[in-house]
DNA sequence: CTTTACGCCTGACGGC
DNA sequence: TGCCGTCAGGCGTAAA
């Protein structure tokens, strides 16, 4: 499922293939996402010309010369640039047609995914607008983490989850980094060290960053009809490893019930 | 204010 | 073999 490395690395990898060309036309085989496709008001940038492609937490922007256009991947979303006559699959749900004969084509099974428009002017949707800082710039550090989490009750894991804290950390990376830092995932925020949050920042950077690196050298191309889209994962410590052994102690990696989603943890690493 | 639960949706998987 | 129940998973929203 794309978390912020997959979408990070679709930023870098569809952006060359797109910035400079113009939408000619907008090929919406389902508007059922998350949301409803504005189909009408995608079909009102017709003529305008991509610009670049930025990211902010796990949503896309597409930059143009009249607004932008706002894609988030959900759990199963995938994009690639393809000739615009090679023939959709299904779940291909949305093509953005450019000027050269290629298109934008969005893939969705689950359809968790969205896309919003946001017109010139007003570049900044109200969905971004409470996220927290992200996680690889500069302001977001232990210092940071442990004033936020002052007096907070809830679990780590949720902590570091929630978007208005920081932006875009999902389940593998939050249970990745909670184990590289030795904090157990049901630890209450506002009860980790100073030292332990700085801790906590490195490793998020540090797990997301390395999984952006392997993205970079892994992943097959973006305008590639037939291979997959090439998510990827970093060779991951925890998550998905219920049972067994830590790769540090040997203990039995254990699997924490929080809320509806399972956190798996070494019991004895981390505390 | 904070924290929790739910619903959206389909593919994968286990049990029978 | 096929059918069915369960679950994962981000995240906005409603509820507590």
């Amino acid at each position: 499922m794309p978390e912020l490395p997959e979408v990070e690395t679709t930023r870098r990898g569809i952006e060359p293939l797109i910035v400079g060309h113009r939408l000619v036309d907008v090929i919406v085989r389902d508007p059922r996402l998350r949301w409803p496709v504005p189909v009408a008001r995608l079909r009102a940038l017709r003529g305008t010309r991509f610009e670049r492609v930025d990211r902010r937490a796990k949503y896309l922007l597409l930059r143009t010369d009249r607004g932008t256009i706002m894609m988030h991947l959900g759990m199963s979303g995938s994009l690639r640039v393809l000739a615009a006559d090679t023939p959709a699959m299904v779940h291909d749900h949305l093509d953005l047609v450019l000027d050269d004969g290629r298109c934008l084509r969005l893939r969705d099974p689950r359809r968790f995914g969205s896309i919003h428009c946001l017109p010139r002017g007003r570049d900044e949707h109200p969905l971004l607008a409470g996220l927290g800082p992200e996680p690889l710039d500069p302001g977001f550090d232990g210092a940071y983490l442990h004033a936020r989490a002052r007096g907070r009750s809830r679990a780590v894991k949720d902590f570091i989850m929630d978007g208005r804290i920081v932006a875009g950390v999902g389940n593998i990376y939050a249970a990745e980094a909670l184990f590289a830092a030795g904090i157990h995932p049901g630890r209450a925020a506002g009860r980790i060290s100073r030292a332990r949050c700085d801790a906590l920042a490195r490793a998020i950077r540090e797990v997301l960053r390395r999984a952006i690196e392997k993205g970079g050298t892994t992943l097959r191309d973006f305008s590639n009809a037939d291979g997959d889209p090439g998510y990827f994962r970093i060779r991951l410590s925890v998550y998905g490893r219920v049972g067994q052994p830590c790769r540090r102690c040997g203990a039995p990696l254990r699997a924490l019930a929080r809320g509806q989603r399972a956190t798996v943890y070494c019991p004895r690493c981390q505390h």
